[in-house]
DNA sequence: CCTCGGTGCGATAACGTTATCCCGGAAGAT
DNA sequence: ATCTTCCGGGATAACGTTATCGCACCGAGG
């Protein structure tokens, strides 16, 4: 019958969601009708639109954006793979407030650090049809971005620049390490130690590069003072005792990011006070060691902004030149860097 | 003309997306064809399947995810709207994990702690139409769930329960706070503050409302020792104030969340080692305290793998009874509560 | 009184998929 | 050889929207 077919309640209890036709009919009215009323269409008589407004909160009808973003051809989101959800990511924040100021719905998906998992969230954004991907990049291999941006995706890397020529926003890893060098070298230390992360790591490489830099240009000398590789316990002991126990022991420690940083505190333990320290990125908390530590520090806001920033600029113009910004770091003092 | 018809190359450089009838085309198939090899229907013969696929990779042929959605009536997708990105999530990362092995895609939002915006994003995530919405809820009122609920998707709320009856897994918040209580009350503590958030706040009216039957129980005395309220510095300075600078001063504090617990740390300064502590929440860092910070610490993976189950469990079966998981929390002995 | 623009509104065709249905042809039984 | 069975493949109708188009209806001008 009829009113089988028009029923919206099954036999679970379950309510068919109503869709615009059922609007449509509450409000007997034409779905088009409907339609201009949800896209607040001007054209759209006032006592129309009134009983459908009423219509559309009676049924609490609230529109598929599927069906809307297929037929409209866009999804008006964007998506964000981030490399971990476990740990605090400020600028994953900034992103979703900058994409949020310009009317863009954020999407995140987290990748765990692992080039499989990127590329399955990356292409999982591009089948949903987003209209922006901003990404931090893990491996070097970036091809399977390929035919997305062919097909016109604004796709940005922040953190890392990705495997292929692609807009970019980055922190300026050689000022930083050389303002860290300097705050040291200012504070009367001739013997610096970096230890930091793997330079296989665009990060790792960028800043013990830096870090290369600054010491030759001061005249120093780097044997023994230089130790880059993953971050873990054995690894950083190994690096601590070649730089304190010999000839000439460091007075000073620069860190490559966060992770190396909570290591060498914890291992340095109450000895941590003898030595200088300046670690490359902030992180919670940083401030509640004693003694607090200096850091070197990203700017999140500013990161996040220039990424949404770019994927729009791009979306305008699909043709305008590749981007690549570097955002300035800045030297926060807490007691560590001082001594 | 029909080479502009179905050529794929627009005017700016940019190559139209390959729909499913492009591979159609490339392939020599019909259209239902590639259909079934996209979803590996096996009923396809092995020589068309391979010219299929040939055209598929050909092509770069992505299937548009909103379309088979639309079509297919669901969407394999669970949406997660969590209080805040900036900080690290670790329940949030188990969630994506159980999600992942469930074979649903995680799609992530932050709430920003503000009830607002969690209405627009699990608003949103309903519109979009994912399977399933595991939530953080921020606010009292979530009356804006009831039509969702009757359209039959499945919403969990987690750490605090929602304004609504729905399912939802919790902490065992008063088995925490009678686990740190006790803890110190054996090391001889007999005057015991408790410093945690505003009762307002589930989590805050939870763990005030343990603490004050623990000393019940216990016999002890109440006035002076309970301090709820927002976590700011001003605050946090009155309750230290008020349970440290009296004819009996507290020995020992509980802290009712991670904030309150970075606060009264960061306060007590030096002088912290004076007081035995055991804060509410375990955190990145808390080890890295001297002496390390005793916590009671909630069971990330627990929460998340069951929250994605009873989604699961209500998807299946939409009239079962409705559930609220205790999960058990744990005491981790760091030297701050073992003074 | 009739015609003529303009203005709201409604039928209908897309968007890119999947599912239903049917059909042609090969294999097995008589 | 013919009939039946079965199986792989193809036209076509949905899913829930929006956009294109045409069509009534209105007041105004001849």
């Amino acid at each position: 019958m009829d009113v089988e077919r028009t029923s919206r309640r099954a036999t679970d209890g379950r309510i068919r969601r109503p869709t615009m036709l059922d609007v449509a009919r509450e409000a007997r009215v034409a779905l088009r009708t409907v339609s201009r009323v949800v896209n607040e269409d001007p054209k759209v008589g006032p006592e129309l639109a009134v009983r459908v407004r009423a219509a559309i909160s009676a049924l609490d009808y609230q529109p598929d954006e599927r069906a809307q973003q297929l037929r409209r051809g866009t999804s008006r989101t964007i998506g964000a793979a981030v490399r971990s959800f476990s740990e605090g990511h400020p600028i994953l924040r900034e992103i979703e407030l900058a994409a949020r100021a310009a009317k863009l719905t954020l999407l995140a998906m987290s990748t765990e650090d692992d080039e499989q998992r990127e590329r399955e969230a990356v292409l999982s954004m591009g089948r949903r049809r987003v209209d922006g991907i901003v990404f931090e990049p893990i491996g070097i291999n970036h091809d399977y971005l390929l035919p997305e941006i062919e097909a016109g995706m604004p796709i940005v890397a922040f953190d890392r620049p990705a495997g292929i020529y692609i807009d970019c926003v980055l922190s300026d890893n050689a000022a930083g390490v050389g303002m860290a060098y300097r705050h040291l070298t200012l504070r009367g230390h001739r013997r610096i130690a970096y230890i930091g992360d793997d330079e296989r790591i665009f990060t790792g490489r960028e800043r013990a590069g830096a870090f290369r830099a600054s010491v030759a240009a001061a005249g120093g000398s780097l044997d023994g003072m230089v130790h880059s590789g993953p971050i873990d316990p054995r690894r950083i002991a190994a690096a601590l005792d070649a730089a304190l126990n010999n000839g000439t022991p460091a007075t000073a420690i620069i860190t490559g990011n966060a992770d190396a940083s909570v290591e060498v505190v914890r291992q340095l333990g109450a000895g941590s006070a003898r030595l200088a320290m300046v670690g490359f990125d902030d992180f919670a908390l940083a401030e509640l060691l004693r003694p607090g530590l200096t850091v070197i520090a990203q700017d999140p806001a500013t990161i996040g902004r220039t990424a949404i920033d770019l994927i729009i600029a791009r979306a305008a113009d699909p043709t305008r030149a590749i981007q690549s910004v570097t955002v300035p770091v800045t030297l926060i003092e807490r007691g560590s860097g001082e001594l």
